[in-house]
DNA sequence: ATTATCTATAGATCTATAGATAATGC
DNA sequence: ATTATCTATAGATCTATAGATAATGC
């Protein structure tokens, strides 16, 4: 029964990731400690070695899907050679995003969840909005400024919008219209904005 | 016990009014039947006489609450005197709105707890949307076109999303920043892009 | 007689804990 | 000997139903 020390912490970090999925799928409210720990391949009953509460697990899972989803972020701007900021909205408004809340936008699949808990969650989600704000505004301006993050604020804030309208609705040619429409207005407007020039088309 | 007719109907509308705010506030999944009911000053017994489930409930109290939503736009656009636009932006970007979601937009608190919800949920949300999109439209154009609708489109996304995540943070500077960012972003684009010049200040 | 609401309860599920088990790591 | 995970269970809560109750409305 008793694993490796090695094996647990690869257990524990199957958790925390399941967690972070599952969460997005279907809620805090949505998914039970029994069943998450069947998706991770364990028992719910060793589940209170590892985490102190559920609550507990929610802070450690929302913070670290944060992270991972600022990496992804990092790596679609390096993979975009002409232009990374319209590169990073098109996959943020795109069908497949919407479509897979699990792995997406902790923000748009949890923010009014997170909005009905306690101040620790709250917190865990603001390091993850400036660390996402942060890279928004390094393709906004070679100099940011308080200006510059006014407007990475301005376009996260339709970004967010967008995919959480289009996930609520059944018309697959409105849900489809927001994210385009919302997707073209951004790069419009980013494109006459930014005064790094050497990432304009 | 039992009431008349009329006090009977009366009773029914309380549930779904009382329903509308507390999944507002605490999602679909945070209120529990019970508590709901005695929120409404009844038993949970006499629920099922009512609503055939609780998921009933749900699309019943969802459309209430997004044409009363609509309603509060149209009053609000109706009291501003001068720019009718501003005025309903800066009413839905106010601390006021997000301190208390459930009286509050039925996008931003429970969005994607719809996403996750079946067809018939989506539908009463697309309704309401449409609603609202009709709304801005009138504001944005005399004669609203597609162009006018994308624009309705482009700046809804953005104040749900900056309600949003003024509501996920847990720093009131920085709540307060997305509020006020977006607020002045969109007014700006609305007195430039406006077409119905009576609306500009 | 009808029926809106009540009390009571079934059966499922939730978070959390207790104690058993068996493999690790000293 | 330690400990990661297991089985089993406590106690609370969830949705839904059954049957009793008492006021309405014929």
């Amino acid at each position: 029964m008793k694993v490796s020390r090695e094996q647990a912490r690869e257990n524990r970090r199957t958790v925390v990731s399941v967690a972070g999925r599952l969460f997005r799928e279907r809620g805090f409210d949505g998914i039970g400690l029994s069943d998450l720990m069947k998706a991770a391949g364990l028992t719910h009953g060793g589940f209170y070695k590892q985490f102190k509460s559920k609550d507990d697990l929610i802070v450690e899972a929302s913070a670290q899907a944060l992270e991972e989803s600022a990496g992804r972020w990092s790596r679609i701007i390096r993979g975009a050679s002409l232009n990374p900021l319209a590169g990073l909205i098109r996959f943020y408004l795109s069908k497949a995003h919407r479509d897979r809340p699990g792995e997406g936008c902790v923000f748009a699949a949890l923010a009014p969840d997170v909005a009905r808990h306690d101040a620790l969650l709250k917190k865990a989600f603001e390091a993850g909005m400036e660390k996402h704000l942060l890279l928004f505004d390094g393709l906004l301006s070679d100099a940011p400024d308080e200006a510059t993050r006014n407007q990475s604020i301005t376009m996260v804030s339709a970004m967010v919008g967008a995919l959480v309208l289009s996930r609520a609705v059944e018309n697959k040619a409105l849900s489809q219209r927001i994210l385009k429409t919302v997707a073209d207005d951004l790069i419009a407007r980013a494109n006459a904005a930014t005064s790094n020039t050497a990432y304009l088309q």
